[in-house]
DNA sequence: TTGAAAGCGCTAACAG
DNA sequence: CTGTTAGCGCTTTCAA
């Protein structure tokens, strides 16, 4: 079972392999005769054109690299799903990388661009340092995370989200809110959504109360966390967390406690809605940021103009 | 910017390219001095070697796909998570398709193969005739459907997690159980867990109730199929539900109704076991699916001697 | 121990 | 309209 390669075709279609080559990008002039002979080998060999040879010769892959913490995550596998259909349009095709938020994997990762396995990177994943960025030539697009002038971010509008769920708490009563987030350290957009939240605690003369349960913690030490919070001197009738996952665990021990308590997570991913379709959350539009995104890396990758941020509406889902 | 090749390397270092190929490669007879000259060069230059060349002349590409029907799922981009984590201590990459259990979407992803884009495929989504894959050459692992002879199949032992749950629900003193499952129309092992709950029940002389929800319907649907089944006429005191997310919407029906029910599910991610605690599961070994999947299939690609079937075991996970 | 040269499969000048 | 040929970047004979 040797491989059949152009040449097989030319030689059966009794042309040359430009020829074949003409027919199978229909670029040039060819006469109708000279397509039917081709097509007819084509088929006769059940020819497909190799294209790793293609790529190589055209020095561009048709491929492009997701880079995410884990693919576990609703928000992430949500994110690239949207773009390997998106993608798929174009006939690009998706690989998905799996971080684990390690610097060592992540940099794994981003050699394919330099080994021009992949024609561009879309990265959500951030545990690698800005600078090492400035070396890195290639297309890249990131997802809520700035990283410097030439790579273009794709964020949604944080602050906006922080904003309408502190502010609904609020308006449903609560005066004592309580905001859990993820670790304030890095250098994220996310973080946005705390600044809001102490925006308008202070705007309204409340009292802040933030906690921090690092993203990286395994869910059984969250879901401990969670629970000290409800079983803590300290005192809330509303909690604004982070993150829809968190979200679940503070109902459920809530429910539990049998605690009257108005909660809002963040990220509405379709699957976390629909698990809990109670749960009131801030909705990132996940479909739109991933079209963008690799909509944005489709033009870097032709040359083409592109923005260096953009920043897509949240809203509330109830 | 132009793109630094092997050749600039070999100028650099004053050698030839085959030089400059050897110390890359490690292979053949090679002077300390030559490869510290090449070495310098090749940090000077910053210079990797492009992989779609070497790809192009091996005829491997160290690259895989993962054709599944939606990596939104939990139990697929759990499965996706493993086999990429797998993959990648050797060095592979893995490509993601999301079929949406369209076979025209299937049979793009598949035609990678031909392509000669990967080395070997993973398939968990089954909307292609048999017969298809007669045709097709390649390197193919199957999770979860018999394909042919050819082809090796993971799968979870079904028939032993239908039994188990069944098992379970009536050692919990249930007695009208009732069955609610995936459309039986495809021809897949997932079946089996179905043939369990039906023969335990005859077993133990109790009445079988079926009910079929097509995987493919969609959340709403779903979801008022559930509410359906709690306000019809149809009388249960247990339910075994063929997959966990069905089993979370009649847990919460279940619980809105009040009314007393035991639930057993079915896939056992780590995300719904996270987020239900509480419902009890038959757990797949996703884990070991993914890792004996992507074994099977590197061994498929070094020409190893490979089974035929894997039938992996499942356990109750409380 | 090193280098020259062929060739992987394809596309694109360039010639006819 | 069609064919000859060079060359993409790399590895590997083969020869020195």
């Amino acid at each position: 079972m040797t491989k059949i390669t152009i040449k097989n075709v030319a030689e059966k279609a009794g042309v040359s392999v430009t020829s074949v080559s003409r027919v199978l990008n229909n670029r040039g002039y060819i006469s109708d005769d000279l397509r039917t002979k081709v097509m007819e080998a084509i088929d006769e060999l059940n020819y497909t054109p190799n294209e790793i040879a293609r790529s190589f010769y055209k020095s561009e892959t048709k491929s492009v690299a997701l880079i995410i913490p884990t693919i576990q995550n609703p928000f992430f596998s949500e994110l690239a799903f949207h773009i390997e259909r998106e993608l798929s349009k174009t006939g690009y095709h998706l690989y998905i990388g799996n971080s684990l938020n390690d610097s060592v994997n992540e940099r794994e990762y981003l050699k394919m661009l330099k080994e021009q396995r992949v024609d561009g990177m879309i990265v959500g994943s951030h545990n690698i340092e800005i600078e090492e960025y400035d070396k890195v030539t290639g297309n890249i697009v990131s997802v809520e995370r700035k990283i410097n002038d030439r790579i273009p971010m794709i964020e949604s509008d944080n602050y906006q989200g922080g904003k309408l769920a502190t502010e609904r708490l609020i308006q449903q009563g609560c005066r004592k809110i309580l905001c859990i987030s993820g670790s304030q350290t890095v250098d994220s957009p996310a973080n946005n959504r705390v600044v809001a939240y102490s925006d308008v605690m202070q705007e309204n003369h409340l009292k802040e109360q933030i906690l921090e349960i690092p993203f990286a913690e395994s869910a059984a030490e969250k879901h401990k966390r969670i629970q000290e919070v409800f079983s803590s001197e300290i005192e809330f009738d509303g909690i604004f967390v982070d993150d829809d996952i968190l979200a679940s665990y503070a109902m459920n021990e809530a429910s539990k406690q049998n605690q009257k308590v108005k909660i809002i997570g963040f990220d509405g991913t379709k699957l976390m809605q629909d698990l809990f379709p109670e749960l009131i959350t801030v909705v990132q539009p996940i479909e739109e940021i991933a079209k963008k995104s690799a909509e944005v890396l489709l033009r870097l990758i032709k040359h083409e103009k592109v923005e260096n941020l953009y920043t897509l509406p949240v809203k509330l889902n109830q």
